[in-house]
DNA sequence: CTACATTTGACAAATTCTGACAAGCCACTA
DNA sequence: TAGTGGCTTGTCAGAATTTGTCAAATGTAG
């Protein structure tokens, strides 16, 4: 369960484009390109800028659900909590 | 910047303690105390449990500046589309 | 079976985190 | 002025986590 990989595989898949494609581009071995798939591993930033480009996808869109799994992994250990704690981080946003 | 020890500070100073009184339950040096009141180091989850416990205050209220505090360290260096991110996230949490 | 794509586990290297120590700063007072 | 007490800061080693690779396993289509 992930953003990010899930949204890279459905725009791989719809290119038809190989994970070893993918990874070539990124310079990565393709084992890691699958496990970015997945949510076994993170993808840095700059690797999501270079799998829209290579995807013709929107960067935006793609780091914006880089940044969504960041933050659920920072929250998933404390549900109970987490709805107060994003209300106070998003109030710091705001300025 | 930082809910979390910005609190701690409020209510140990409330109470007269020294940074040492509440280093020493802990049993960390004075200058780690510091240093997470400055928030230039975060605290552990269970040091923030046993600071509550030390100073007399709600566990939730603080872990719940913890988390914020750790949310924030997230998003902060993607402000432009952490508000997109954190709704993707609440969205998941919801679940 | 073969060929190819993907997944998985284990690992070393790289990076980040943790807490301690020592030195420094500041305010107060003898 | 020197001394004391509380806090802060920089640096460091060891611990812990993360990163990417490799090799082997698994899956899938002919």
């Amino acid at each position: 369960m992930n953003h990010l990989g899930q949204r890279i595989r459905e725009l791989r898949e719809m290119q038809n484009l190989l994970l070893r494609q993918v990874a070539a581009h990124l310079e990565v071995d393709t084992a890691l390109m699958s496990k970015i798939e997945r949510g076994d591993r993170n993808a840095s930033k700059q690797q999501v800028i270079e799998i829209a480009k290579y995807l013709k996808a929107n960067e935006e869109e793609l780091l914006t659900l880089w940044l969504a799994d960041k933050i659920e992994s920072t929250i998933v250990e404390e549900p109970a909590i987490a709805y107060q704690a994003m209300k106070i981080a998003n109030k710091k946003l705001k300025k």
